[in-house]
DNA sequence: GTGAAAGCGCTAACAT
DNA sequence: ATGTTAGCGCTTTCAC
């Protein structure tokens, strides 16, 4: 499939380049027969504009690099959707990378990249990167949900505040025994938060599991959680929710007759569980608008800005 | 972050660009001294060779478009995360989009992709297109598990192998009143090759209820189901069969062992449900390898293939 | 009204 | 051993 060009239109229709490229670019200033003649080529061979070449030329770039070790989970999926939808009407798209590694993957397709565009958006990176690291690359970075290297945009999630919001839940329901099962920071410190705000008033009890998050730590973590007597666990992903669901289906556990659940990402699993998963939202849509933002209108100082997290009430609680 | 070119650097170093070029592309024909003049000035300049210039020079691209307007499932995540690993070794990446319609998204989508990439894999596509609207892009398009334009290379998904394993499965099993809920002809032929097999002599009853595939479908045609009083129902999709799940359990309805149930996608789901969902595959790892040989060894004529599904096995018959 | 020509950053054939 | 130069496909200034 040759590519069609300006030159060969021009050589085509025995005029100019300049010319070739008035009439396609819809400027003034070329008789009306010539530009006729011009438009019936174009179309006649499917004349596409190099979007490579043009770009070269104006030096603008049209393409935005999405960084994240983890393509495994659907939030990732509903994130990088929503930004697609968004970078679309800027004329923009997402190029993709699942780096293994900072030293050789990372360098490699920033090497890659280079020239194609200006910013890349990181999701998740396999090892911690300083500013200093990031340096040699003539690329601007957006760090989401993420510590953030000196010098560079970040988007940060306040995964405390729907942690908070959630439990605050639970307890004007009447949970008092609260089972944290995970260990994430963030998560602890909304639960700190709620308890601050109304918990401890109310006489709620705040108990801690420590404990990997995947769905088979949700499973196998079912005595353990059981011992303790909550009547409300809270869990660090959905996908480990998921997993104490399906031990309590086993066990004949009413959920949330005896104890109630609550995960975090609002997975499209929750929408699939039985009973359904009340959970703790990424504010996915705030942070892809000020994304688009940034590359839209570019700017010396640099972004940092924080999102809340919201809590999503299903019947699992 | 000024890029630092070629250019700059034989300024800098009061070479010319050739040498400079030499030297960093490790040729032959450079005095030591002037070799390491040079790399320390790239070192010291963070020089980074622009690849858009580099590949319109090559007249080589090293993207691949990925258009697909279901960026929804899980599958699909599966899918690309698996390309973007094949295609990395490549020294190639995925660019997406999403077009929600062919006369103005897909057509915008093309026209800024023109000259960055010479390939487009077609995942799912809102409307259908034939050759001729193809052929106005200067791109060679790969048709993934969808009816397929002239001239354009194609790979199918044969979604009736691993339903009719499935079915042979359930059978062999002792099932005898099995229900399709759902309505994908696809589907309807791979239960059809089951029975022909070994169904119908095995005195197996089939029975088919028509519907929608998603979630929700699955819970509600609940009672439509249980009426037909099936000992095992394959469902069109992994989401439904879950939206049946959830319908089970709040009847306590025995899976498998009163109702054996089969979805289909192999979504990340399957094992995320209590009880984990048997389900047919997608063949991804092969077409995967097939694109990426496409994409490498470019040929003349198109490829045609049809990759089978496979029937996995789990806790839910 | 139209065309020649420079140049975006890079490569490589062809001098020297 | 090193530099000059043409050109990938495009845009745009500046002459005519």
């Amino acid at each position: 499939m040759a590519q069609i060009t300006l030159k060969k239109l021009a050589e085509l229709s025995g005029l100019s380049i300049r010319t070739v490229s008035r009439v396609l670019k819809n400027q003034a200033y070329v008789v009306p027969e010539k530009r006729e003649l011009v438009l019936k080529l174009a179309e006649q061979y499917h004349y596409l504009p190099n979007m490579a070449a043009r770009n070269l030329r104006l030096q603008k770039k049209s393409f935005v690099g999405i960084l994240s070790s983890n393509f495994q989970t659907e939030v990732f999926l509903q994130k990088v959707n929503d930004l697609e939808r968004r970078l679309f009407s800027a004329g923009c798209y997402p190029i993709l990378g699942r780096p293994d590694n900072f030293s050789t993957d990372f360098r490699k397709m920033m090497r890659d990249w280079s020239g194609v565009m200006d910013y890349v958006v990181v999701f998740e990176l396999p090892s911690p990167v300083s500013g200093e690291d990031l340096l040699e690359f003539p690329l601007d970075f957006i760090f989401v949900d993420r510590e953030t290297p000196a010098d560079h945009h970040s988007l940060l999630i306040d995964r405390g505040s729907g942690v908070c919001e959630a439990i605050k839940h639970l307890i004007r329901n009447g949970r008092r025994r609260i089972l944290h099962c995970g260990g994430h920071e963030s998560r602890k410190e909304g639960i700190q938060r709620a308890f601050d705000e109304i918990g401890t008033a109310e006489g709620a009890r705040r108990m801690f599991l420590e404990s990997p998050s995947e769905f088979r730590d949700g499973y196998s973590q079912g005595p353990a959680i059981l011992q303790r007597n909550p009547d409300a666990v809270f869990f660090d992903t959905d996908r480990m929710a998921a997993g104490f669901l399906k031990f309590a289906m086993e066990r004949n556990i009413a959920i949330p007759g005896k104890i109630a659940v609550v995960g975090f990402d609002d997975d499209l699993i929750c929408r699939m569980s039985a009973p359904s998963l009340s959970s703790v939202a990424h504010p996915i849509a705030e942070i892809n608008t000020e994304i688009v933002s940034i590359l839209t209108s570019p700017r010396k100082e640099k972004i940092c800005k924080t999102f809340p997290t919201r809590f999503i009430l299903r019947e699992s609680c």
